[in-house]
DNA sequence: AACGTGACAAGGC
DNA sequence: AGCCTTGCCACGT
């Protein structure tokens, strides 16, 4: 929150997460990746944290890599997150997204 | 200026 | 599948 952090490390990853299409998710690290800063997933946590509201940034579709919401199921984020997405079509089964047919770009879970 | 923390991830057990 | 450890790096104390 506040104070212009590092000159655009945050910007950067703002603007990548804008990239995501309505209905598709993807994961801190693959966010991390496209924004040109693998192995920081972390940061990208951090920065969506900092988001200041009204940004317009669709922050909810950004899970983590497990296909889950990365907070306290139950918590009211968790229900904040879980109504927008589902207001754009994507089902939670099991507490689970299927990354197969809602991750953009389909880069994610390798294996 | 050091230290602990966090909307993560991957690897070991 | 679950829990712990390590790597990462910007932030608030």
């Amino acid at each position: 929150m506040k104070k212009s952090g590092p000159p655009g490390t945050y910007e950067i990853i703002w603007e990548t997460v804008r990239l995501i299409p309505r209905g598709r998710v993807a994961s801190y690290g693959q966010v991390a990746v496209e924004a040109g800063l693998p192995g920081q997933a972390r940061l990208v946590g951090y920065a969506l944290h900092a988001l200041p509201p009204s940004s317009g940034v669709p922050w909810h579709r950004v899970i983590n890599s497990q296909g889950k919401i990365s907070f306290p199921p139950g918590s009211p984020a968790y229900s904040r997150q879980r109504l927008l997405l589902q207001r754009e079509g994507i089902v939670l089964e099991d507490g689970k997204i299927d990354m197969k047919r809602y991750g953009w770009l389909r880069k994610m879970h390798i294996r």
